[in-house]
DNA sequence: AACCTGACTTCGG
DNA sequence: TCCGAAGCCAGGT
């Protein structure tokens, strides 16, 4: 069954629920590699467009926006506020009111 | 096959 | 609390 890395962090992005977020780390974890956050990063990379991937609703453990001013910082904050996401100006989001809590299943 | 790189994360000073 | 260094892992060169 296609169950490497790749495909499960894919399965993982597009579980996230519109309106929520989730970090790198929590992404990989539920790939199966609690260390491959970085791999999220060049997944989302290489395969957001191609395959739909709701990239902007991954930030970092820090609950910030990892993208800087001026490189997607502005589209990824209006993507989320388009989803009723809160984006405080420094790019911070509240994980405690917006951080995705997948069920076990 | 070795080496480099990244929208990360964690730990220590 | 802030900053830098080290750890991490898969895909591209």
């Amino acid at each position: 069954m296609t169950s490497d890395f790749t495909t499960l962090v894919k399965r993982a992005l597009k579980r996230i629920p519109k309106g929520k977020v989730a970090t790198y780390g929590q992404i990989a974890e539920l790939a199966g590699s609690p260390r491959g956050a970085r791999q999220v990063v060049r997944i989302l990379h290489s395969s957001s467009e191609r395959d739909n991937l709701p990239w902007h609703r991954v930030i970092n453990s820090q609950g910030h926006i990892a993208l800087k001013r001026g490189q997607g910082f502005e589209l990824q904050q209006a993507l989320l506020e388009s989803e009723d996401v809160f984006v405080e100006a420094s790019g911070h989001i509240d994980l405690k009111r917006y951080q995705w809590r997948p069920r076990a299943r």
